[in-house]
DNA sequence: GGGGAGAGATGCCGC
DNA sequence: GCGGCATTTCTCCCC
């Protein structure tokens, strides 16, 4: 069976296709690019999502995103891979000159990566032991999503002044203390108060940042995100789910 | 060949690998991580980068960036994959029940890809059209990576007040507004200047945005980033580099 | 190597 | 769908 043959009907049965070829890329959608001949990997999944891979770095060098329609068709005596999504006006366009293997399987996984040490878990650690920002501090929400931004941990501390703690889970940056800074402003101008503390906790801060950190009168809590997975217990809750 | 001799030649030998097996993985690193059996595409790359993917989506569900360690063995009657690197304190552990396809091939490309359309070529297009902005703007520099931060078009007005250009290539958005501001911030403080202007290129802002940089008397001008790659330019290029 | 910022970012959640 | 924001973000560039 040829390789268009196998293609073709591996798409129609739903299968993850995954080859390896040398090949020349085209893409037009969000921007342009053009990627001269060398060998990819390239994978087709069920979802019609593709990815094309070097054979080096982590990210894919080019890709389109699920539910984009992939036709193989040889012109001129090469191989080519057309790939589009016309909803994202997005178009990619490979000509394979030599394909060194071809594998198409049928795979099934719907599970879910369960995942400890975001920051999410690192608010949820705050929210429920607030003396490791300071003696006294009380919270009273934590991953708040109002108008007045998503903030992470919102409370009072010892003397009554209102609070925002704004998590990292790693180091804290100029962006983090912006963050900062407009969450401080919405909630003083939304409540009339002249002050409102500011916290950034996070494992560590970059030097400007602390700087500007200082000159607005924030504060630095070195903190660190949780990163401990209950396996069991999440073997535990997969177990009832089967 | 056994698949675990197939698998050792391979790495030895700088081919990439992939393939396709039935696992369970669990990571411990920056985070943790536990992700329960299922079908999956597994990547080595020549680099020592490893890539898991699901049937779906466009991100691996698991990785470990290149340079680590792998090694496959046997234990208790099953094969077990495991990747490590001591430099970054990350580890991966994959449980491997049933290798559905194997694949290893040597593979070229030292190409990179070309690429129109991002954020640069939008200041670019400025810092050569000025007219964009508004009549009688002129551009000093861009791309100014310098103290004040990293302003992509810095220059006067008709009026010679100083301007300061905040370029996205997509949705303008509250960090896009808060970054702009910091910039102008720094540029009247330096310079002792009592107005500095500041403008948001975009093509669309959102709401939110908008009011926040009205409320700050900064303004958006519209302005699309170009997506045109010049691909007979690129390719006499790559023909001189050859 | 750290800091700062973009990315064809992606993915998640909330409205 | 858009908006806002985290990401085991990754990658690039500059210091």
């Amino acid at each position: 069976m040829g390789f268009k043959e196998e293609f073709d009907n591996a798409l129609k049965d739903k299968k993850v296709v995954v080859f390896s070829a040398d090949c020349e890329i085209r893409y037009s959608g969000r921007a342009e690019s053009f990627l001269p001949r060398g060998d990819r990997i390239i994978i087709i999944k069920s979802d019609k999502t593709l990815l094309i891979h070097q054979p080096h770095g982590n990210n894919p060098i080019n890709y389109m995103k699920s539910n984009t329609r992939h036709s193989l068709a040889e012109e001129n005596g090469v191989l080519r891979l057309k790939s589009e999504n016309p909803f994202l006006k997005e178009y990619l366009d490979a000509v394979l000159y030599k394909v060194h293997f071809f594998q198409a399987a049928k795979l099934e996984d719907s599970q879910k990566l369960q995942l400890a040490g975001s920051e999410k878990d690192m608010s949820d650690m705050i929210y429920n032991n607030p003396e490791l920002i300071e003696e006294g501090f009380k919270p009273l929400t934590r991953e708040e999503h109002t108008k007045y931004g998503f903030i992470d941990v919102f409370g009072y501390d010892k003397n009554n002044n209102l609070v925002v703690v704004e998590c990292k889970r790693y180091t804290g940056d100029l962006q983090a203390v912006t963050q900062l800074r407009r969450y401080v402003e919405k909630i003083k101008k939304a409540k009339g108060l002249q002050k409102v503390r500011g916290i950034l906790a996070c494992p560590k801060i970059s030097p400007n940042a602390l700087k500007m950190l200082t000159d607005w009168n924030f504060s630095y809590k070195r903190i660190n995100p949780p990163k401990k997975l209950d396996i069991d217990k999440a073997q535990l809750r997969m177990d009832e789910f089967n």
